[in-house]
RNA sequence: UCCUCGGUAGCUCAAUGGUAGAGCCCGCGGCUGUUAACCGCGUUGUUAUAGGUUCGAGUCCUAUCCGAGGAG
């Protein structure tokens, strides 16, 4: 019987540590490497299942935490699971509850053995998290990829706290792993260890010391470092000390020209919610950078959002003029057109990345993409 | 014709006689495992007009203009 899951690299670039690959899940296949929308709340914002199917999406986010707040992991469980209740029956990735713990940290204790917070965009209430209680929500969930709990740190960061965060990590997956239960999902661990390559190093040992995770997630960046910084420490990282047999997740990043970066370094995964979020206050991705449509000077310009682009929005033809009153009327259509276009952006970015690598040119192309305005976008 | 109320930023309105503010609009910036259709910053005035009282007037007085309502 052919196993739930597989990670099978197709090509690794000579020039580069970029790789191409297939990965197997319980709900189809994934080609590597690939940018995954989020979709915290069992909704990617703005869009229909529909719709991510048309401009490509392969695998989607949720969230645990905010799933279990709202409306409860077992009420979805009651309902067929996951990707039952929200029609999407290609593969979801489930995040824990760690990026809500540093995002909410001013409302946060942690403990040895459990995180407690306050729910504030809830009801407000304390509640406590744990690693069992992640896989137990998503178990219920069904997701085909599980991230461990982990404990993401800002920056800049002391070292102590960085180091903690980093320890307790390593011990929050070792119960994950312990508690992980279902064949059809695969678990990730989460280096942590903020800019600092010795700790990372001793993630990564821990990590494997627990178990064979099927893959490994890498948090803490994006948090507010300069990119040169990110990449620091994250190219030995992944050059050196990553097992390179196994998935990759460079997790939180969106921005065009690290992905590409990232992807030359041997990043497999990437999510973001900077398409959908940008694209929400009226911001574009385009082949010639990012442009706002709330300013004024797109008030009667007739072109597209991108003639270069091939997403379903531009090729509708909707003009700049067109988006841009819908923006400065915060017409919901703005935002779900942006929506449209900007993961169209970057899925089809990724899309690019993958021909090269499989065609082995992926420093030609990282080169000439970094080169041009799309690499120059300053977000 | 008379009476009443009103006239302050592009709009809607604040401001015990002590050097005019807010919201919206407009302009700009930010957004990275979603607390986010969000957050931050900024521009804008002969206070209808002309006089008067006062140390000092958007505020009190007089006249005029404009608007709304009422009476005839």
């Amino acid at each position: 019987m052919e196993p739930l899951f597989s990670f099978q690299i197709e090509h690794e670039d000579t020039s580069t540590s970029a790789r191409a690959a297939t990965f197997t899940t319980a709900h189809g296949k994934i080609k590597t490497p690939v940018f995954m929308p989020v979709g915290t709340k069992a909704t990617v914002k703005g869009l229909t299942p529909c719709d991510l199917r048309e401009i490509g999406a392969q695998i989607i986010l949720a969230n645990t935490y905010h799933l279990e707040m709202r409306p409860g992991s077992s009420l979805i469980a009651q309902m067929g699971g996951l990707q039952t209740w929200e029609r999407w029956d290609k593969p979801i990735l489930t995040d824990s509850g760690g990026f809500q713990v540093f995002s909410l940290e001013e409302h946060m204790r942690i403990e040895d053995d459990k995180v407690r917070f306050r729910a504030v965009d809830y009801d407000g209430a304390w509640i406590e998290w744990t690693p069992q209680k992640n896989m137990e929500i998503a178990q219920n969930l069904g997701s085909d990829i599980c991230m461990q709990l982990d404990i993401c740190c800002g920056y800049p960061a002391p070292y102590e706290k960085v180091k903690r965060s980093m320890e307790l990590s390593a011990t929050w997956a070792e119960q994950c792993f312990a508690a992980h239960t279902r064949p059809d999902q695969a678990l990730f661990g989460i280096v942590q260890g903020g800019m600092d390559l010795d700790l990372r190093r001793e993630s990564i040992r821990r990590l494997q010391e627990v178990g064979d995770f099927f893959g490994y997630g890498i948090g803490g960046y994006s948090v507010g470092e300069p990119h040169e910084t990110m990449f620091e420490t994250l190219t030995p990282l992944l050059e050196q000390y990553m097992p390179k047999d196994k998935p990759r997740y460079l997790m939180g990043v969106g921005n065009p020209a690290t992905l590409v970066r990232a992807v030359g370094k041997g990043v497999d995964m990437f999510d973001c919610v900077l398409p959908t979020r940008t694209a929400r206050m009226g911001s574009a991705f385009t082949s010639e950078g990012r442009i706002k449509l709330k300013h004024a000077r797109f008030a009667l310009d007739k072109t597209v959002l991108d003639p270069a682009c091939g997403c379903p929005v531009c090729k509708a033809g909707f003009s700049r003029s067109y988006l841009h009153h819908l923006v400065k009327s915060k017409e919901m259509l703005g935002a779900i057109l942006l929506s449209k276009h900007n993961l169209y952006y970057l899925l089809s970015l990724m899309n690019r990345a993958r021909e090269a690598i499989l065609q082995d040119r992926y420093e030609a192309f990282q080169k000439s993409f970094l080169s041009s305005r799309e690499g120059r976008f300053d977000f």
